[in-house]
Parts: structure tokens; C-alpha cells; sequence
DNA sequence: ATTACTGTAATAATATCAGTTACAGTTATT
DNA sequence: AATAACTGTAACTGATATTATTACAGTAAT
């Protein structure tokens, strides 16, 4: 899987705990385990699409714009890693006089087509707010 | 998605598409569009696990084992490709003193194992059968 | 024997992904 | 107004994963 999404999925997560919900990307990408310009980049994405408030300069970072329980893992998963699961390779060629060799490409787009709906159906009943009751089970456990 | 996979459900359908159900692993590599190496590859290992059964030396190539409306995606999918989908990069470390970055490596990972499970039961709907139907219906229109 | 195959390892080429550096723009603080 | 602490991006570098190629031993048909 894309680790953007797992990324953006963990930087939600965070934010969602984080008493103010607010963090830089240093913060966030020391939580995370990876660099401060990925996380930004991430972050950046989200933001265009309304999950998260930028505030520039110092003192700044993301908030989360946000219920984390209105925002399902599916609406990540289109934002940034929708199609994931398409190859981006196509085996056969259209141009082949066999049956087999000529339409596979198109048939097997379709499958996994339905592959990604089905993907997005199982994230479309998980969302932010639960990840983070999961976290806080776990560490009670 | 793992090529792997794709280059088996195709060689597959390619074979079950074959009058007598053969064909040498550069035919095959033909139709598929990659290198006969990477089809003996792939064609080992599903013989290994009873698709397909090979005859060696000249004239020699492979055959379907089973009957194609037997042979699910699903089937493939555990030989070729399970836990595709789990990342192999675990956001987080568990010896962080943060409540969410010390456990969402493990609550992630149960989000994929779930997304996989998901997974197989979709591509369970879909047999080999089925795919050479989908593309012959493709012929046709 | 020769030819046409599979099986497999090793290597080389290529593509993808992740980390780093750099710097312009923004805002709070002093 | 100067400084410090941020975000937003692009460009570059390095690491990793994927795919193709080469090579050769083993097997079976002719």
C-alpha cells in the first residue's frame, strides 16, 4: 500500500489525539518515523481537500478541520491513493490477433476496478476517530 | 498490484483458452508481453502448488492441471500475492513514548490484514473460467 | 546426437520511492 | 524592523525494488 496514505492516515490520527489538534510537520514526522518535507507534502495534499487547516509562519502547523469520526479512512484512501491497487502494467497488447492476448488488458482493468471499490467499501467503515480509540485500547491492553 | 499476479491469471486463462490446454513458456510470454524467464518463474511456482503441470525437454511446455471454473483469483492470490496490500514500511515505532506512535503500527496493520481478507473474498467471485468468458464476450462486442 | 524445452541462479538495467538540501514566503515575538 | 519558527515546493541524491537478460545444467522427443 501507498505509503502516503498510511502517512496521512497516522498524521490524522495524531492530530485527532493531540489535546488542541494542532502539530507541526516536525512533530508529526518524528511520530510518524519519517522526514518533515514528506510529511508537509502529505499534509499539503490534505489540506486541498478540507481535512486539515495550514497556519503558517511561527508558532504554526495543521489542525485538524475536521470530526475524527466523520472522516472514514475511504475518504483518504480517494484522496491519495485511490486506483492503488490497478498495476501499472498491462500485460497482453491490444494489437495481438489472440483472442487472449488482445482483451486481457481491458478485462483485467476491470477487475481490479471492482478490486478498488471493494477496498473502498471496507475503509468507507473505519474512520479517524476509531484508528485512535484502537490506539488507546491497545495501550491499555 | 504484484505483476506476479497478473502474469498468473493470465497465463492461466491463456492456457484454458488453448484447444489442448499448452503451451511453452515463450508462447505464453508472447501473449503476456514480458520474458519467458519471468513465465517460468511464475509457472514454477504455481505447479508447485497444483495449477499447472509441466513437461520438460522438447515439445514439452505446460497444461492445466485443474478445470478453470474450479480455479478461483482468490486461489492465485494466496499462492502469488496474499498480504500484498500490507505495507512493508510500519509508520511509527513502538518504543515511542506517544501513545499513537508507539501502537499504530500494529492497529495499522490489522486495518490491512482486514483490507486483505476483503480482498480475497472478491477476487473468491471470480474464476479463471470466467475471465476466459469476460474476454471472448469482450471479442465479440 | 541434436533440438526444444524447463529450472534456476546471477547479473545488469531500469524504475520507483524516500531522504536531503535549499530557499522563498508567512506569521508571531521581541 | 529584525529574528525565529513555521509551511510550500522544487531539485537533487541515494536507496530499494522491479524487470529483463544471460548463462547453463537438466530432461525428453526425434
Amino acid at each position: 500500500m501507498n505509503s502516503e496514505f498510511i502517512i496521512a492516515v497516522h498524521s490524522l490520527v495524531f492530530l485527532a489525539h493531540r489535546p488542541d489538534g494542532m502539530a507541526s510537520s516536525e512533530e508529526i514526522a518524528t511520530n510518524v518515523c519519517t522526514n518533515p518535507v514528506r510529511v508537509r507534502k502529505v499534509m499539503s495534499c490534505l489540506r486541498k481537500h478540507g481535512f486539515v487547516d495550514t497556519r503558517e509562519g511561527s508558532g504554526g502547523g495543521y489542525r485538524l478541520s475536521r470530526e475524527p469520526g466523520d472522516v472514514t479512512l475511504a475518504d483518504v484512501y480517494r484522496t491519495l491513493a485511490a486506483g492503488s491497487l490497478a498495476p501499472n502494467w498491462c500485460s497482453g497488447d491490444p494489437q495481438s490477433d489472440c483472442l487472449v492476448g488482445s482483451n486481457m488488458g481491458e478485462v483485467m482493468n476491470a477487475v481490479f476496478c471492482g478490486a478498488d471499490q471493494q477496498l473502498e467499501r471496507y475503509f468507507e467503515s473505519i474512520t479517524i476517530g476509531q484508528m485512535l480509540s484502537r490506539v488507546a485500547a491497545m495501550a491499555r491492553a
